[in-house]
DNA sequence: TATGAATGAGACTTCATTCAT
DNA sequence: TATGAATGAAGTCTCATTCAT
């Protein structure tokens, strides 16, 4: 009965532990040793779970990202405003970034340069989550909520946004008010931080 | 006098041939002999300039953020406008990604990972570019130019809406036009993404 | 009584599920998991008949050893004619090797390089079958049943020349007929292979 | 000058040391630490010449083979009478083991059980051998000089014949005379061991 | 008795660094 | 000064064996 779980819940183990040192050494400084001896387990159980050390990393990041995207959160219905469904946005991923704070570390860092396909692997999810907020805005947009500006480069920059906190918040140790943080953000992004009165900025 | 410079052209031959290989491979899967090889030259000839893999990266990245920190032009006249000034910035920044691809990767990339030193170094370099950043918003809000933001956040996600474009100009290999997607940032920046007509939105 | 049976019989099991895979990968490749799945039981079960891998190399090998013993036939009558107890003897070896092609395999491969132990009994074990064989063709030259030639010299050629089919046979797959093989090696090596119309040869 | 020179004898000097480990411990056994100290070198330096252990093996074999065949002297003029070339044949034979004994063990040992690539080599290289001497006794039938018998079972004997004395000649450490074992075995092969005085033994 | 999850000794291999030339 | 052959520390992974269930 229990045994499907026991296996289950030993992986979950040893990835908890690859996670804290992967995040506190990276990839490559972090010995399987290390990681055994943080599981509490000899080195060559690791094996039995994950068929080798990129494997386990691989592992830990499709796992991070699936948990990622679910707070991501982009499954918020249109009936929001724009405003406010930015605002959900930014605040999901700040409170992943606090709640998270090791596999943060790994899945915002150093994912390109480890291996190959792994480069490839972690360009693609950038990819896929830089399309989900393009098509975002993009409809925002359409419905009119926005101004049209270049989506692209709009993208790019909200994507950077959201990107530039998990350092401070993880190495530097921010103790971030997600909820509060998150409606600065979105005033900023919304209205800017020009004054309001010059009326004929645009004209 | 020649013998000086002989010296000196030689260790920039290493550092660019370094520059080349680190870029493209990370510093991990970089060997010392594809450096030589690069440079053309023998494996034990780098080890007359530099003392150790990682010093030689070290003094890449000591001099690509001297060099950066020239480019992002923080010391444009107080005289012109705040926009002006940030378009300024976003430009420098922007321009340096699409000139030196290979450094950039390298500063932008994988600091962290390599050395507990580099690491902390590189986070030291981070805190005093942000500082200088959240002066700069300082004086801007002193000088009544902005609104008055919380600055530690802005510098923030101004440093992240930077930061965000050297993956998809030097990876994805956006062709893009520094000056014109620097105004369109700046623009953004200024006054957001909202719709202007919104005319009680703070009152 | 039942008892010391089931034990007998799953030692039995587990012996020819490792003759099988030793056979086919040879000592070093074979896995004691492979050996488990092979005679459908656990791993830690072999353990409980065999004491190591290398015990139950080794049993396989006496056990062998006393089958071949067995077949070989040495014990035929002398009443025979020498060249029928040769024959007897050839075709002994070829039956064995056609009906063991596994068992085979094992005893007549790679006995030496797994352990020193091991490489000297086997080395005794080819000792004393020579030792048989030379006292065989002793006496038949006691007995005046064939020329005088060294027995030593032709000990070897015989031992040779019985090893030389295992391989076509369990290898190459080659189908032998036995008994005819047994009659035709025979005659060549009772009267050779040169022509008989040479009057004054041996005078 | 002496570069290649240098490098092509230092592969030598690792070859030989591999041989003199390889050929007393079998290829398993060996370690790749012990045959740098055997060579007087470090560990590293062997991979500086061999890319793996296997190549390493492989490499041996290929050479040592290619050095047999020439020792094998089927290369012997036609002229001479087939009992001739047969005892030219055994006698290179005899002389290779005596004065290769190291090389012996490794190439008739246990070439088989180590890599399924490896296997097929040497049992492709087995088979061509005895192509070559099946030629050889076909020849010999045609031209008149034998009886018609079984050119193949004939050629797996005479080369069992042949295989059976390297182990007495490199393990028993027999200080075999190979001109006159040549004469005697060949004398054998050509003319039976049977008495001369049975006339009508195969009528 | 039977099991298979856990173990860790030990092997191969890599590669930054050294140093004799 | 320039070199590259030599080195050996160190890391990943294998697998025979153990032992709690």
């Amino acid at each position: 009965m229990a045994t499907g779980n026991m296996r289950e819940s030993k992986r979950e183990l040893i990835m908890a532990a690859a996670i804290q040192v992967f995040s506190h050494k990276g990839y490559h400084q972090s010995k399987m040793e290390e990681i055994a001896v943080e599981a509490g387990i000899g080195k060559g159980t690791i094996y039995e779970y994950f068929p080798s050390k990129l494997q386990l990393l691989q592992e830990i990041m499709e796992q991070s990202f699936h948990l990622y995207d679910h707070c991501f959160g982009m499954g918020i219905s249109p009936a929001f405003s724009l405003e406010e469904r930015i605002k959900v946005l930014v605040q999901g991923h700040l409170q992943f970034c606090q709640d998270n704070k090791d596999l943060t570390r790994i899945i915002f860092l150093d994912t390109d340069v480890i291996d190959e396909e792994l480069r490839k692997w972690a360009w693609q999810k950038r990819v896929e989550k830089e399309q989900r907020l393009q098509q975002f805005f993009e409809t925002a947009i359409k419905r009119g909520e926005m101004k049209p500006v270049d989506t692209r480069l709009l993208t790019v920059m909200v994507g950077g946004i959201l990107m530039s906190f998990w350092a401070p918040i993880v190495v530097g140790n921010w103790q971030i008010q997600a909820e509060s943080a998150a409606q600065q953000i979105t005033d900023i992004l919304m209205r800017g931080i020009g004054l309001d009165d010059e009326p004929h900025q645009q004209a």
